[in-house]
DNA sequence: TACCATGATTTAAC
DNA sequence: GTTAAATCATGGTA
């Protein structure tokens, strides 16, 4: 009622008076008075205006009644001109000027991370791009399959989502704003309120609903952030390798300590051997290397006992080779059954010979791997073949690092296939 | 909980 | 693209 009081008030200035009002408006002359009765028209407009305001006190039959009269009329429409030129011109020129809003930079920053996540704008794999670069960054795309169609499923999902609820949005925007337009069209017969003012409450609506889809927005931005982020957290999620793997991997490396270089057939080997994948091979050489060189001393102790263990197997290969031998002579030596066939290579003499007591790489032999050699020395001058791999220790000069801190056989084959490797022996790396 | 071992990542050089 | 080197981050253990 203030709003009508005000009106009311605002009303009391109006003239009506020579067919003119406020705002330049011409109205017809009232029905009973012949335009020049001013008191006449303005008791008029009295009646009408006190009938307006009193109509919410009486029944609803009453009302109805009333309301019927009123919007028959004959000064209706001028009155109802003139309210709503005077509204246009009072509340609304205030709201007026928030109408034309530049574009929400947070909105387009919103839409922008949506659309490159795949997330918004067409289906293109459900940010199968996005997955693909995050795991092409771990060096490591062909690896990570299971962890990209995990991430492609669970962006799946929260496009869906996203999509489900803007559906929704918009749908209730659209009932909600065809609700207040019917109603305040129903309403503008009896209240001043142009179809402007009905543009402008569609435009408040459709505002107060983007904030809404904003919030929608928001959280599927920070659902595909965690998402992101725990898929990228699990790439740097470790697990040990089993002891099996550590064995095969330190076997091979110490086995090819003058170029520990392994070339990419024996790293898909190794791969196969152990398990895990070849960039893992490649990661754990790569660590290996650098720690060997770093601190030679504290692996000696590792190097010696994977010697020992290669001497083992090489004196088993050796008698298994002369066993052979003696039953069939004419069979020419097959090669090892050594997973890797590793005894003959090259490195292993180097091994031996550090076992022998000669310096290896500066470093000293304990006691107990003394022990370990005089026990396969042993073994080993039982077999035929020890004084002939003896004997091949000549073609090998000392390999492993150089005082420059490289690899001293590094550009060079390591070893060649022993004449006791086998077709599913690993081959050193030929490349460095 | 601190410490060490170790797998993974990053950066720069080649 | 591979590697060395540095660094990060986690697992395992005393």
């Amino acid at each position: 009622m203030d709003d009508q009081a005000r009106i009311m008030q605002s009303l009391g200035g109006v003239s009506l008076g020579g067919h003119s009002v406020q705002g330049g408006m011409a109205l017809p002359p009232p029905h009973g008075h012949d335009g020049t009765d001013g008191d006449g028209r303005k008791q008029d407009i009295g009646d009408i205006l006190h009938q307006i305001m009193t109509i919410t006190d009486q029944s609803l039959d009453e009302a109805q009644a009333k309301k019927h009269g009123l919007n028959c009329h004959r000064m209706k429409p001028a009155l109802f001109s003139v309210l709503c030129e005077i509204k246009e011109k009072t509340g609304l020129s205030i709201r007026g000027a928030q109408e034309e809003d530049p574009p929400d930079p947070q909105l387009m920053r919103l839409d922008n991370m949506l659309l490159a996540e795949g997330v918004a704008g067409p289906e293109k794999g459900g940010g199968s791009a996005a997955a693909a670069a995050a795991a092409a960054a771990s060096g490591a795309a062909g690896d990570n399959s299971i962890e990209h169609s995990d991430y492609r499923a669970k962006l799946t999902q929260i496009r869906q989502i996203y999509h489900t609820e803007l559906e929704k949005y918009e749908q209730a925007c659209n009932e909600f704003t065809t609700h207040v337009m019917n109603l305040l069209r129903e309403q503008s017969r009896t209240r001043p309120i142009s179809p402007k003012e009905i543009e402008r409450m569609v435009g408040i609506i459709h505002r107060k609903f983007s904030s809404i889809q904003m919030q929608l927005k928001q959280s599927t931005c920070e659902a595909v952030m965690i998402l992101r982020s725990r898929f990228l957290d699990a790439r740097r999620k470790r697990r040990n390798f089993s002891k099996q793997a550590t064995e095969i991997l330190n076997e091979y490396f110490y086995s090819h300590l003058s170029n520990p270089y392994p070339s990419e057939e024996a790293k898909e080997e190794l791969a196969k051997k152990c398990s895990i994948t070849v960039s893992q091979v490649s990661n754990w050489f790569g660590n290996k290397r650098i720690r060997y060189k770093k601190n030679i001393g504290k692996f000696q102790e590792e190097a010696n006992l994977y010697a020992a263990k290669t001497a083992v197997n090489a004196a088993h290969a050796a008698a298994a080779a002369v066993q052979s031998q003696a039953n069939s002579p004419t069979t020419p030596n097959s090669g090892s059954s050594g997973s890797f066939n590793l005894p003959n290579s090259g490195d292993m003499f180097l091994s031996m010979q550090s076992l022998n007591g000669d310096s290896y790489q500066g470093a000293q032999v304990g006691a107990n791997v003394q022990s370990q050699v005089d026990t396969l020395r042993h073994v080993i001058s039982q077999t035929a073949g020890y004084n002939d791999a003896l004997r091949g220790n000549t073609m090998y000069s000392p390999h492993g690092l150089n005082a420059n801190g490289g690899w001293q056989d590094a550009t060079t084959p390591s070893s060649v296939i022993s004449p006791t490797e086998g077709p599913g022996s690993v081959h050193s790396d030929t490349s460095n």
